[in-house]
DNA sequence: ACCTGAACACCGTTCAAGT
DNA sequence: ACCTGAACACCGTTCAAGT
C-alpha cells in the first residue's frame, strides 16, 4: 500500500470511530470522509461496504473480548455468577456504538459477512465461557452456544434500541441465565 | 374529513399494506404515494411521521392479538406448554412485517409513539396470560410483564433480522420460559 | 379543505479526469 | 496506483400554487 493511501486509510478509521461512537453504526460515510478530509471515492476504494469500516473498526475491539472471557473464567464462585458476569460483558462489549448488538447479532449467523472474523471472536468467547459450565454439568444440553449469543444478543438490541440502562437489562439476563441453568 | 380526502386516506393505507409486507416496515413512502396514486403531501398531509400510517395498518391486527391471546388461554395443559404457545403465537404476530419486531418492541416502552395504543393491546394480552400463571404460582415473581415483552421481542428481533425460521426460535423461547417457570 | 408536484436536502455510489 | 469531486439515483420532507 502506498504511503498516502495508508495514510487516508487510517485517518478514515480513526474518524469513522469518532463519528460512530457520537452518531452510531448507521451514521453517514459522507460525513466520515468529509472530516477525513478525503473524497467519497476514497471512503468506497478502501471500504467497499460499510461493513468493511466496521471491520477495521473493531479491530482493537477483539482484544477487549478474549480479555473480558478471561476475566469471567476467573471468577471464583457460583456458576450463576459468572455466567451472569459474562453475560453482562457480554452486552456491554456489543454495545459499544448504537446498532452495534443488531448488526453484530445478525452477522454471527452470516458467513459472508464482512464482520465475520470478529462475530466468531466472540463466538469463541462465548464458547470457553459456556463450556467451563457444560464440563461442571450446570447447563442444560439441548442448546447451542450460538443461540445463547442470539439470546443475549437480543436482549442487548433491545436494550439499545429502547435506550435501556444496564440495571433494567439485568432482569432479563438473570431469566435467560436461570433458564440455561440446571 | 372530506370524501376525497377519506378515499385517499383508504387507498395509501391499503397500498402501504401491500408495500410493507414485500418490503417490511423501512419501505419507502414515496414508493407508496406512487401507488396509492397520490402526491408525496397528500401522504404526509394525513400521516406526518411513519409510525402514524403503521398504525393505521395495524388497526385490524389488534383483534388478532387478543384472539391469539384467549386461543391461548383456553389451552388445557401443562404451563410450559401453555406459556410456549403464547409465545410463538406472540413472535408470529410481531414478526408479520420485516422491521416489525424492533418497531413494535422499541415503541413498547415509549409513551410518545404513534403506535403506542396498539403495543398496548399486546401489552395487556401478554398481561393476561402471565397472570393466569402467577396465580397458579407458577411464575417467578420478580419479573414485570413489560421485561417479557422485550425478552420475546428481542428474540423475535435477531429471528427477524437474521431470517430465522420457526425451529431455529422455539429453543430460545424455551430458555425463556423455562427462565420464567420455577 | 384538500391535493399536486416542484423543490430542497441528504446520502449512497459510481466514474471520468487527474496526479 | 491512488485520489478527487462532479454526477446520478433515491428518498424524506416542505410548501407555493392550484381546485
Amino acid at each position: 500500500m502506498r504511503a498516502d493511501a495508508k495514510r487516508n486509510y487510517d485517518r478514515i478509521v480513526e474518524v469513522a470511530r469518532e463519528v460512530f461512537r457520537e452518531q452510531g453504526y448507521d451514521a453517514s460515510l459522507d460525513e466520515v470522509a468529509k472530516r477525513a478530509g478525503v473524497g467519497p471515492g476514497t471512503l468506497y476504494r478502501h471500504f467497499p461496504q460499510r461493513e468493511n469500516l466496521l471491520d477495521a473498526i473493531m479491530q482493537s475491539w477483539v482484544d477487549r473480548v478474549t480479555e473480558a472471557a478471561d476475566k469471567a473464567l476467573a471468577h471464583e464462585g457460583p456458576d450463576r455468577e459468572l455466567l451472569l458476569d459474562w453475560f453482562q460483558e457480554y452486552v456491554a462489549l456489543i454495545s459499544q456504538h448504537k446498532g452495534g448488538p443488531a448488526k453484530i447479532t445478525s452477522a454471527m449467523g452470516d458467513p459472508d459477512s464482512p464482520i465475520i472474523t470478529k462475530c466468531q471472536v466472540l463466538a469463541e468467547a462465548n464458547q470457553r465461557v459456556i463450556d467451563r459450565l457444560r464440563q461442571g454439568g450446570a447447563l442444560r444440553e439441548d442448546i447451542e452456544t450460538l443461540q445463547v449469543c442470539r439470546l443475549v444478543g437480543g436482549i442487548a438490541t433491545v436494550a439499545d434500541q429502547g435506550d435501556l440502562d444496564a440495571p433494567a437489562v439485568r432482569p432479563m439476563l438473570e431469566v435467560v441465565a436461570d433458564g440455561l441453568l440446571r
